[in-house]
Formats: C-alpha cells, structure tokens, sequence
DNA sequence: ACCTACACTTCGTGAAAACCGAAGTATACG
DNA sequence: CGTATACTTCGGTTTTCACGAAGTGTAGGT
C-alpha cells in the first residue's frame, strides 16, 4: 500500500530541490523528511534521490514517478481549498493556467483586474509547461490558460485563442556587466554574454532571426524556459538577459539591473487561451479587458 | 494539512459504497475506517456521509469531494504499478477506459485478445462515465475508450471512433417471471415488469422506439446506467433486462435466468474511440481486429 | 591544507496516530 | 419480535512519525 504521506514529502522535495527548504514549507526538520523518503524509496527498492554534491537530484525513476505526483497534490491542494472554502460558500472559482515562459509580473498585472471585480472571485493559480495545462483546459480542470503563443494546432484539444497584446522587449544586465560592453544599442551585443529563453518560446527564434539581421553574434550561455530563472541569473551577473519593454521599469527597479536597450521589431505576444464556454467567465472577460485597457495601450 | 490516509479511506468507502466493503478491500476492521472518516469531517467541519437506512450515502459536500479523491488515487494506483514495475522493465502500457453501460463480459471478450500478443502489455482497465474518461483520452491518460455510442460531437475534444460491430438484443428474465408472462415474443413483454438501461445510453431510446412499433407498453420500474447492476437486479427477479445477443449464452448461465427471445430490429453498436496517434497502439489494433473476426463475425 | 558552513544521514527515544477488541446503537427482514 | 447486518463508541495496544544528538560528506573561504 502505497504511502501518500511519503510520497506527498518526496513531491515537496522534488519540486522546491532540496530537504532543507522542504522543511520550511512543511515544518519538519531535515531528518524526518530524509528518514521517510528513505522509507518510500526501501518500499519499492528504487531510488528517487540521487546526492550530487550536497544537494539532492531526481533519479530515472523519480523523474518518472513526480508527475504522478504532481498531479495528485495539485489535486489535492485544490480538494483542500473546496473544503475550507464550503462554509462560506458560492464564490466562483476561476482557475488560471501559466505557461512557465511568462515573465510573472507581466502575469501579476493581466490578473490583477480580477481581484477588483465586483463579485467576488476564487482564484487558483498553476503554472507548468503549456502542453500539461492545455490539457487540463480539455477537461475543465483550468478556465483559462495564459501563454506567449496561441493555441498550437497539434493537439487533441479544441481551444479558442486570444491575443491579449504585443509589446518589444529590452535588454538588461548589471551595470559591472553593461560597462563591459559599451557601445551603442544594439552593437554593444556584439560577443557579449547572454541568457536566453529556451528552444521552445516563440520569442528565441525571433531574437536569433534579428541578431542575424543585425549581424550580431552574442555568445549564448544559457537558455532557460522559466523566465523567473532567467532573470535570477542576470541578476548575478551571468550574462544580458532580456524582458518585454512593458516592465522593463520593473525589472530595473526590482532586480537592481540596468536597462541597455529595447527594440520593437522583436515582439513578444502574450495569448489567454480558454475553451470558450457558453458563458464568458467574468475572470476571462476582466482580464482580456484589463490587458486591452491598461497593460498595453501603447501598442495596436 | 490535508491527511491523505483518510482521504483515501474516504474514496475507498464511497467507491464501494460501504465501510465494510471497504474493509475487506484494505484489511482493517469497521471501527477504524469509521474513526478515521469521522476524523477527516471533523477537521473540516463538514459531514461527506450521512447515514440512510444502514448504509452511508455521499451528501452534497462528499459528492463534491469525490472526484477529487478519484482523480488522485487512481493516479496514486498507476504510480505505484509503475514504481512496482520498474524492475522487469518496458512492457507496453495499454490504459482502456470502459463507459459503464457496456456489459462486463463483452468488455471481458473485447479485451481478451491483447493478452494473447507476442508482446507483452500491461493492461489497465478502468470504468467510468463516458465523458470522463474522453478528458482522459484527451491528455492520453487513456489508449483507448470502449463505448456503445461514437465520438460525441459536443465536446471540446477530438477523437476517432471506430465500430467494432452491432448485435441484436435478447431479453432475460428468471423463470418464476417469465412463466407470469407467458406467450409469444415479443407480445409476451405487453405490461411486464422491465429494467431499461440509462436515459444517456443509446439504446434506451432505439428500445423506446421498437416497443411504439410493436405496439407494446411494458412497464419500467427501473433505469440503470451500469449494466452489471442492471443485470443483478435482473437476477433476483425484479424484472425482466436485456442484454447484446452474443453473450446471451452467457448470460443465462451466469445469472441462472432464462431467454425469453431476441431481436435484430433493436441493435447495440459498440465503438473503440482513440486518439489515433501516427503509431497504432498494438493493443488496439488486436482489439478492432479481434471484434471483427471473432465476436461480431455473423453480422454484416 | 585547514577551518567553517551547509546539506543530508543515522540512531535512539518519546509522543502521536492509527488500529483493534469489546460492546453498543440502529436498521432491515423474515 | 428475533436475528443478521452495518455503522459507532470506548478503552487499550501497536505502529508510525518526528525530533534531538551526533555523524558523514561537500563547498568555499583563508
């Protein structure tokens, strides 16, 4: 018999990457988790974890096993929230999908107008890979899904696209970072280090079709597909990491970097992606309203 | 923090439909499958069973729960075949969902011919309502859904069916009934007791149809949506049921009830629906074939 | 090279929980 | 109205879980 309380331990490890900050979020203490995960792994004589170093890092198996488990806690962190949520009743749920590549303060800002609705919403937040969420959108487990392409044609799934803006993008780095490569924008580029979204963004083979357009040859050391990890590292220095222009304030304020240059002839699009139900979701209809209206205006 | 031990108690119990159904299934006694549910509704103040008579019954709040727990411990199920399986290794998974209206021992008959292939499957057999289990087939948690109806329309998800061939129905009763409603068929049916499958199901309404042609008004005193539950209230004589005439035979032996006759003008289809992804799933073609040459062969 | 900080592990103990036997209550059925 | 069945309640017992103390191994600075 399988035992849910190990293996709700080993999905907490596996997704926050390391016992100690697991014991944060559960309030235990190290050797606990370490015993009982030990325990899982005896059960089934495999292991998940492997030690590398002083950290932990999934085996085969455990990449195997954690969207399974993924699954099951995100499912039943939802459970959780319907129970606590029965007494005071009746306030519509409004599910929303981000696809990781999505910086999130661009995220912050599309949903924020929900929270100002008038009746009052439940909202439930997931992010994950565009691909997982699409399906959940089938099967109504999502009401909206929030990514930086339309809906791709490849899958077995109906879903209705709309854009919710386009914006250029800007390119950040410190300012240690930024003097070393002085020069006018965008030749400043030229052989610099840089960190770039993954192979599977829209944005990157945009970027890479305008750096050969400019006859630019950055020096790419470092492709990410969560933009928050990428942005991590610019802010230690890595290398120039880039943004949408729309927050670009934010960026800098936020991560202490400095702003080197936008361009608008590389944009990125942000799309909501729903099944489109007879009824438009009042969290749908605020958000693409609030993206037209505030987010940006500036652009056609 | 949720306590997943009751919950699965929870869903084990709701999935039986009694405690004690529920005790043999995990080898514990009454009192602590009881304690630990009433535990769980105490912690958050809210009752998911309610005693009716000496059952229990799901209330509002556990049918809502339900489909949470479903979905998290059928994963759970298939997590834990998967960590069990991971020594011998690379069997191919066939996942079928069976919408509950089809009879157990055509399912049974369908199915059969996978175990029989030169390589080795690893069958899991789940059932469930229809729709359901088409979200699954949508994010291929699912190969394969077994229906008696193809591919609804209405949904937001794409899907091929394919028949797998058409029966006439035969009509069962046990002896004590059938000898109160003596005569020749079908005119013998004229005001007897009958169990008609589920108003969702498409036979109910072909049947409805014939019995306006033959001018015959049985009479309904009951509707069911799974036919195994059908058949057993069949059994111990409430009323008289139907079922596909390939497994008559069977049907008759098992249940110890007698044939009262059958028709070709009221058929039952049976439909394979999948994904149909570039790779035909061996276990699939083994089912489409195996129907066609050896269940269904007398019918066009 | 060595010291310190950090992350995970091992071991033994104590507390909490889960479980069971016995007995009790309530319902269905003949 | 008695018997069989299903769920509950109430102790006591067993098992599981969690922690403190101490240990191993790695990274990084001096």
């Amino acid at each position: 018999m399988l035992n849910y309380r190990q293996l709700h331990y080993f999905w907490v490890v596996a997704r926050t990457g390391s016992i100690v900050r697991a014991c944060e979020q559960l309030n235990l203490t190290p050797q606990t988790i370490s015993g009982q995960i030990s325990l899982l792994e005896q059960t089934y004589g495999i292991a998940l974890f492997q030690r590398v170093g002083r950290q932990l890092e999934l085996t085969e198996a455990g990449r195997k096993a954690l969207p399974y488990a993924e699954q099951m806690f995100q499912t039943g962190n939802e459970l959780e929230a319907m129970l606590r949520a029965q007494p005071d009743e009746q306030q519509i749920l409004f599910r929303v999908g981000v696809a990781d590549v999505v910086p999130k303060s661009i995220v912050y800002r599309l949903i924020a107008p929900t929270m100002e609705l008038s009746e009052p919403l439940r909202i439930t937040c997931r992010e994950d890979k565009l691909e997982r969420l699409l399906a959940d959108l089938a099967i109504q487990r999502l009401d909206l899904v929030i990514s930086d392409s339309p809906m791709p044609t490849h899958l077995d799934i109906k879903g209705y696209s709309q854009k919710l803006g386009e914006c250029g993008i800007s390119f950040f780095a410190t300012q240690a970072l930024a003097d070393r490569h002085p020069g006018a924008f965008p030749q400043c580029l030229q052989g610099a280090p840089l960190l770039i979204p993954g192979a599977e963004t829209v944005i990157r083979s945009r970027l890479q079709r305008w750096f050969a357009e400019q006859q630019i040859q950055p020096k790419i050391i470092g492709e990410f597909d969560d933009s928050a990890l990428m942005q991590a590292f610019g802010q230690s220095g890595s290398g120039i990491f880039i943004a949408p222009s729309v927050i670009a304030d934010e960026v800098v304020r936020q991560y202490g970097v400095a702003l080197i240059g936008q361009t608008d002839a590389v944009t990125e699009s942000f799309y909501a992606i729903s099944v489109e139900r007879k009824v438009k979701h009042p969290g749908i209809v605020a958000i693409t309203e609030g993206a037209r209206r505030e987010l940006f205006t500036a652009l056609p």
